[in-house]
DNA sequence: CCATAACCGAGACGGTACGTCGGGTCTTATC
DNA sequence: GATAAGACCCGACGTACCGTCTCGGTTATGG
C-alpha cells in the first residue's frame, strides 16, 4: 500500500525538513527520461542532473533506478487500467484486455512497468519490488465482476494468469501483441471453458 | 537454426581463419558467468578474461553480451523442451507444460533465456535478436499432436499464447510459477474449450 | 611562475575541494617513474595507479603524461640551477655550463626536461607548454652577471643561445656532452668574442 | 653509406627475393604519413595500411617506426645540407646556417630529424640509431673550408657544437629559430673569437 | 619441372593503454 | 540536517595499436 520505497516520509526530527519539491522534480525527471532514451540509458545521475538536484539527494531517497521508476509511475497504474463495467461479461473482459494492451505497449506507464519487469528478471531486488504486481488488484476487480456468470472460473492466481498471460506473455515476448480479433477469440475461449 | 548473430561463419577469403577455438571458450565463459554471477553481473570484459581472450576477439564477432549468451544458450533450447509424446492429450500437454516450467526456472538455459527476455524489454536490439521466439517452435509441435483433438483450438498464434502464455508470464511476473495441480486444472480447462 | 596547467588551484564555489594530497601523489609518482621506467613507458594508467588514486583523478587536472610531469619537476629547475656567483667571469660561466651539463644528463628534473623537450618536437601541445623555457631564465641570470665586462655579449636572445646552446644541442645530439676541458674551452672563445 | 636497418640488402638463398617496390612504398608512406598526420600519430599498422602491404612486411624489415622513418629520410640529409662554398668564410658559414635553420623547420626531412631527435631523448634504441649523427658530416665539411683562415677554431667536435649548437638548440627549444640577423652576428662572433 | 623456401596480402589473435562514463561515497558551503 | 556542487575511487565501456600468428597465394632458386 501506501508507497514502495522513498514514499512520503515525513519525518519529525530537527533539521532541514525533506522537500517535496525536489522528490517530485526527481520523479518528474525520470518518468521524462524513460521515454525519451529508455531505461537502459537511464542512470541515476543523469536522473540527478535532469531535476536539477544533487546525486546525493537521489541516492538518500532511492538505492536504484529501478526504485525511482516504479515510485514515478506506480500511482498511474490503477487509474490506466480501470475499465467501467459491461454488463455482457464477454465484453467486460474483452475491453480489459484492450486496455490492458493499450497500457503497456503505450502508456509510458505500461512500458516502465515492462522495463521493470525485465529488470526484474535479472535483479532479485527488483524482483522484490514488484513483489505485488500492480497488475493484479485490477484484473481481479474485473474477474470478481463476471465470476457469477463463470462458475468453473478456478481459483484466482490460475484465473488470473489464464485471462491476463496469454495478452501479457505476447507482448514481452512476440513480435506484436495480441490483436482485437485475436483477443475476442481470447475471451470466449474462456467464457466457454469457465460457464461448463 | 543456423546462427543467430557470430554464427558459424565460413569466411573464404585471405587471412587468418577464425579460431573455432576461441568461439568455444567464450560461449562456455558466457554460460559459465550466467550461472556464477548472474546476468547483471555479466560483463563483456568479465567474459573475455575467463576465456583466456582479447577483449577485442568478443567484440569482434558479438556486438553486447546478450548476443554472447543467445548463442550460447540456443543450441540448448530444442533438446530441453522436446517432450516424448503421449497418447493422451491433457498427459501431453501436461508433460510439455512441466518440463517448460523446469526449464525456466532451473535450466541455465531458460535462466538465461528469461534474462535476455527481460533485456528485451529495454533494448530494442536485444529484442530484435529473439524476434523468432525459441519456445515457439517446440510448443507447436506439442500443439500439433494434440490439434485433431481439439478441433475448436485456435490458429497457431493464439494457441500458443493461450497455452504457453499463463506459464510463462506467472514465471516472469508471479512471485512462484504455477505449480502442478494449477498446470493440471489449466490444461484441463484448455481441453474443455479447445474441444467444444 | 605560479601554475603551467593543474597549477595551485583555489576555487571557491560549492563542491568537494580539491585534494592536496591527490595532486602531490600524483607529482610524486610521475616523478618515480620517470627514473624507473622512463618517459615512454610511462602511463597516464600507470600514474593513477602508482598514486593510488582514480584515473579520471588523474586526466581532471592533466590532459597528458607530459603536463604531469612538467609540474611534478618545473619547481626543481631553478634550484638545481641556481649557481654561486664567482669573480671571474670565466669561472662564473664555467661554473654554470658544468651544473647544467650535470643537470641534464643526471638529475631527474633535468631528464624529465630532456624527455619533454623531445616530445615537444612531435607534439605541439607540449611544444605549448614549454614556451617559456624554463632554462632561460636561469641562463639570463647568470649572462647579467657577466654582461658588465663583456660590452660586446649581443642582446639576450642570441647570447643565451651561443652560451647554452652547445652544451645543451651536445647533450641533445651528440653521444656525449661535451666534457670539463671543452667547456672551458668554450667559455674562453666565448669571452674572447664578447669582450673586443 | 651502408644501410640503417632494412637496407638493401639483397640475400642469395632460395626462396622469394625481397620486394623492392614494397621497400619503396613503404618509406613513401611513412614520409607522407609524417608530413599529414606528425610523428606522434604516425603507426606501424598506419604505414602498412597506407603503402598496401601487410603488417608483418613492415615488422619483417623494420622494428619500429622511428627506424623506417630514419631510413625514408636520411638519404636526402646530405643533398639538402650541401651548400655552395663561398670565397668570403662569413659568407660561407652564414650560408650554411640559413641553409640549416631552413631544413630543420621547413624540409620533411629536417622535420623528420627532429622528430627523431626528440625520440631518442627517451628511446635509447632510437639514440643509437642516430649514434652518428647525420647532420655532423655536412657541417665538418663547411668547417674545413674555413679552418684555414680561422686558426682558434678548436678541434672539431667543439667547433662543430659552437658553430651549430646555437642554432640548433634554438630551433628545439625556442618558439623560434635565430633569424637571419641574428645568425650573421653568430657568424660574426665567432669569427672573431676563432681569429684571434 | 617440380620441390623448397622465402616473400607477400590479409586479418584473427592475446595484450595493454587509451579517454570516457556511471556507480556510490565523501566533503565542502549554503540554506 | 537537507541540499547543490563536485572531487574522489572504482571498474566497465568500446577503440586503437602493439607484435605475433596463421592462412592462401606468389615468385624465385636448385635438385
Amino acid at each position: 500500500v501506501s508507497c514502495y520505497c522513498g514514499g512520503v516520509h515525513t519525518r519529525n526530527g530537527p533539521g532541514r525538513p525533506r522537500s517535496e519539491r525536489c522528490r517530485q522534480d526527481i520523479l518528474e525527471a525520470a518518468d521524462d527520461l524513460l521515454v525519451e532514451v529508455g531505461y537502459a540509458a537511464m542512470t541515476m545521475k543523469g536522473i540527478a542532473e535532469r531535476a536539477g538536484v544533487g546525486r546525493q539527494t537521489v541516492y538518500r531517497w532511492w538505492s536504484t533506478k529501478a526504485e525511482v521508476l516504479l515510485e514515478a509511475c506506480v500511482e498511474d497504474f490503477a487509474e490506466e487500467l480501470t475499465v467501467e463495467a459491461h454488463p455482457d461479461p464477454a465484453e467486460d473482459l474483452l475491453g480489459y484486455l484492450t486496455a490492458l494492451t493499450r497500457f503497456l505497449t503505450e502508456d509510458p506507464a505500461g512500458i516502465a512497468y515492462r522495463a521493470l519487469l525485465g529488470e526484474a528478471q535479472h535483479d532479485p531486488a527488483v524482483r522484490a519490488l514488484l513483489h505485488d504486481d500492480p497488475l493484479t488488484a485490477p484484473t481481479r476487480a474485473v474477474l470478481a465482476r463476471v465470476r457469477p456468470r463463470a462458475p468453473a472460473m478456478p481459483e484466482n492466481s490460475l484465473a488470473v494468469a489464464q485471462f491476463v498471460g496469454p495478452v501479457l506473455s505476447q507482448v514481452l515476448v512476440g513480435p506484436a501483441p495480441l490483436g482485437p480479433a485475436a483477443l475476442r477469440r481470447h475471451v470466449a475461449l474462456l467464457l466457454t471453458a469457465w460457464r461448463a
